[in-house]
DNA sequence: AAATTATGTCAATATGACTGACATAAATTC
DNA sequence: GAATTTATGTCAGTCATATTGACATAATTT
């Protein structure tokens, strides 16, 4: 219930430590995303959908015709993770599966209308949240954030920010 | 397996929604995110923890004498998902409760030595991504992610960003 | 004295993740 | 052509983290 003197001393030792650690952005990033990934859990309720089908909507949407392997690289799940969540997509008729063309043992990945159309509402109070946290900001402290984020990601895992749909290629409907 | 025609004009038709939509971004915080979280995990793991006891600890650490109410408010959490993993924190002697001065009834949670010594263990790893991607940025850039990180967060949640201890209160170590 | 507040706790449940094991079909290698 | 590897699916069990709802206690406020 006290011991105040006793612990300043701990306080100051630790202090020299804590010098070199960038608590402001440690925070910073969290509560940026806590309230970031917060808009879309509504949506995503009305659906009986979780933060797991938005992540995987958004990637086949983004990404239309990517494999289930692909799809787990970039959530960096288990295929057992990812089973349930994608087999709920499907049978909504949020995502359809074709057998890939070169290796028919893939299977593409792609939105159908109903998919695309909840994506698109699940990125718009994101897409919102961005827009007004760059009111004031120019075009050079946008891409001074890009660059931050970009050079956030492991460099061996860099080459999925930019991977995106064979030009050309439109989505899929049906079977 | 095709239809091919017809999803053209789909994704021409979705195409004029999705224009004033901030995909890239959008994204970029996905996956840093994902990779600045992944940083502690291996840490954690040898002691038991998981991501809830990290952040429990980092706020206990960050926040000395804050009480429960005002951790559940910062983590958004209910009482009932904070108990266990606060009450682990607590048998490893890791954070230590303290009966409110002004208001009996509240608990001011302090870290132990041990506690501190794990937080800044587990921050070390985070913010030694955080320089590395800084590395080429400058102030103003440094600025510019700050001011976009705060302005992302809810506006009426924004206060709890800057709250830190109260000045000339130490920890406590013990009972 | 009554009401409210801060915290703790019990019970049941949901979600999203995991490991391990096994099955199938298709592609690749020998 | 047979054997191996690969991509995917699935079953079973488990764990971590979160939820809602209900109730208990002690301390503060009205």
């Amino acid at each position: 219930m006290n011991g105040q003197q006793a612990d300043e001393a701990v306080r100051t030792a630790l202090s020299a430590e804590e010098e070199g650690i960038d608590f402001a952005l440690i925070e910073l990033l969290f509560f940026a995303y806590r309230d970031f990934t917060s808009d879309p859990d509504v949506i995503l309720a009305d659906y009986g959908f979780g933060r797991a089908h938005h992540r995987v909507l958004h990637f086949v949407n983004r990404r239309p015709g990517l494999t289930v392997a692909e799809l787990l690289e970039v959530l960096r799940i288990t295929k057992q993770s990812l089973a349930r969540v994608l087999k709920q997509l499907i049978d909504a008729g949020h995502v359809v599966q074709v057998q890939g063309p070169r290796d028919r043992r893939q299977r593409e990945l792609y939105p159908t209308a109903k998919g695309r159309a909840l994506a698109l509402a699940l990125a718009l109070p994101q897409s919102r949240r961005i827009r007004a946290a760059l009111e004031e900001a120019g075009p050079a402290d946008r891409a001074a954030i890009e660059r931050f984020l970009k050079a956030m990601v492991d460099p061996d895992l860099r080459p999925q920010i930019d991977k995106r749909p064979r030009a050309g290629g439109g989505g899929r409907e049906g079977k």
